[in-house]
DNA sequence: TACTTTTGGTTAATCGATTAAACAAATATA
DNA sequence: TATATTTGTTTAATCGATTAACCAAAAGTA
């Protein structure tokens, strides 16, 4: 499959005249005439010149790529927050290469790596929930381009990070469930190592001793997450002699495999144990019951983070530093807590 | 933001040889002695030297890249096929950027451009649903590049395509249904000029024929198969006087939609109207009643084009042509048809 | 007229890695 | 010993676009 591309000297061969001046030519650089510009325009056209974005890349210094790194693409809070940090970069002439790391630190290094190699001008990111250390984002820092991180952050990294109140949030659901006459609160958690769930965590255990509720460690579980997973540690939870009359699941899949166990075990929702979920994925509001969640203003987060990138390369900054920004969240009511 | 990298020159300057030697020496070129690769790989090491992808890619004329287009995303379908393409890909050397159209025409040239300007050895995509002018993808064959289509394929495009047999899979629906005393049989497909579902659709006229059930044109519906255009759709067959006793969705997403319809008409499903869906989404078996469903085999699917494109780089074939791998699908039977 | 400025280019170097061709030194062969 | 071959490396060209530096011709200005 060899094809000869079109190349500037082609057209500079039609014209008889030098490369620079056709790469000037298609760039509007102001000293070419406008005569030039039209016949140089017109043969490119002609001979469908598509520039070597290799060869450009490679002399500019710069690719016009950016990395995005997601746990998982299937996911609706990461698809819609990728949708639109595209639109954002699309915009400024950027263009994104999506990888994910299936929530493992091995693939998420890889991901690291292929596009490092691909010479992108920067990396937006969310971590995987395997990954602690951080030295491959710190090859991400030394290597001079933007690192900007959204949901799953790190404040150890020292970079820009975009993402919710998560800390807030878990006292929104509990105040909620507060309200609606809950007395003992389970919340099936994720791993304290990642700082979002870490957050949620704590948040939980303040608001839970605010109200002076019962916080047993036997109602504070840590979980992968994963809808096996939530099944899993609901089924723990249901085993316990003194039921919680609440869970409150940090992800909406989990909180989705718990919702099956209840469901199996004709455990009535939201009557016997009321259910809270946390993401607002769409599946949320078409099971029965449907699942009383947390918006994540997914659109804004992407917008945010692209925008924080163009930052950097716009007004060509050298060093970066922790610089948060924290959107609110929204509990989003449905059956499974009324 | 400009941080020197390491480069052959460096390396070579260290040793004092040649940048030549440098680059052999990694390359494990036989030519160079085993001491002087030993060196090499050591200071390549200790200066932390990544290779200039743009410049080999340029040099070679391959990026090692290859182009993926999906529709969407977050689909379980899509995206448990590019984990399975990216697996066969990777082992080869190859990696991915996945690239999404939303199922917008206009979206998915701008991918076709944005990867080919990015320089990628191959393309590998499935079409959006709109997309009915070839000439884009016409332009990635002009480039010389292996297509390979999957699931959205076009015969039209003369290239390789890997999918399931459609027409057979609604066959297998309609026995289904048949087999389960339905005699009425609506059929929510997607739009004709999408090669897969006009299969689905012939497949269904065809099977309902054979069974001299009636096949009304009011009983077969184009959709673009949404959630909401499911709904749509759905509430219009509730409309008609002589109602379907069972309705074979084309999409697991707009099946759900028709779902919610027939719940909150107190429709009893699979009493009073049998549904089936189409593409095993992972909701289907969490919903409530759980939704008959058709299993693609995507693993398969990423698999197969994977290897298809490997075939064609490893081999350094020129010309493409028409070549289906169609593989069988499974029918799920759950609540919602038994 | 004589000098300066502007216009519209051209030449040549460059980005970093690869590779064909050349070459010196070491080793093998006749 | 003389010649051929192998080994290990260097030189220089190349991929294609960009750009700093340079230059000739045209136009402006004192």
């Amino acid at each position: 499959m060899n094809i000869k591309r079109t190349t500037l000297k082609d057209i500079a061969n039609v014209l008889s005249i030098s490369t620079a001046a056709v790469s000037k030519a298609l760039n509007d650089d102001t000293r070419i005439s406008v005569k030039t510009k039209k016949a140089v325009k017109q043969v490119a056209k002609e001979l469908n010149y598509q520039p070597n974005h290799l060869a450009s890349a490679l002399r500019k210094g710069k690719s016009n790529l950016v990395g995005v790194i997601v746990p998982r693409t299937n996911s609706s809070f990461f698809s819609s927050v990728v949708e639109n940090m595209e639109e954002v970069l699309n915009k400024a002439g950027y263009n994104i290469i999506i990888t994910q790391s299936n929530e493992s630190f091995e693939k998420e290094c890889k991901n690291i790596d292929t596009l490092l190699y691909t010479q992108v001008d920067g990396i937006i990111a969310s971590m995987a929930n395997e990954t602690v250390d951080l030295s491959y984002y710190e090859k991400i820092k030394s290597n001079g381009i933007p690192l900007i991180l959204f949901d799953r952050g790190e404040n150890n990294l020292n970079v820009d990070y975009v993402g919710i109140n998560d800390y807030d949030s878990s006292h929104m659901i509990i105040e909620h469930l507060v309200a609606k006459g809950c007395k003992r609160i389970a919340h099936i958690g994720g791993y304290r190592r990642t700082r979002i769930f870490n957050n949620r965590i704590r948040g939980y255990i303040d608001a839970i001793k605010k109200h002076d509720l019962p916080h047993d460690d036997e109602l504070l579980i840590e979980s992968s997450l994963t809808l096996e997973d939530g099944r899993r540690q609901m089924e723990k939870l249901l085993a316990l002699e003194n039921r919680p009359d609440a869970v409150y699941v940090a992800s909406d899949y989990a909180a989705l495999g718990a919702l099956q166990v209840l469901k199996e075990k004709n455990i009535k929702v939201p009557e016997d144990i009321k259910l809270v979920g946390f993401g607002n994925e769409p599946f949320t509001s078409l099971v029965t019951p449907s699942i009383t969640s947390v918006s994540q203003h997914s659109e804004q987060i992407g917008r945010l983070a692209a925008e924080t990138f163009l930052g950097y390369v716009e007004k060509d900054i050298v060093v970066q530093s922790l610089n948060k920004i924290i959107l609110d969240s929204e509990l989003i009511i449905r059956s499974s807590s009324e």
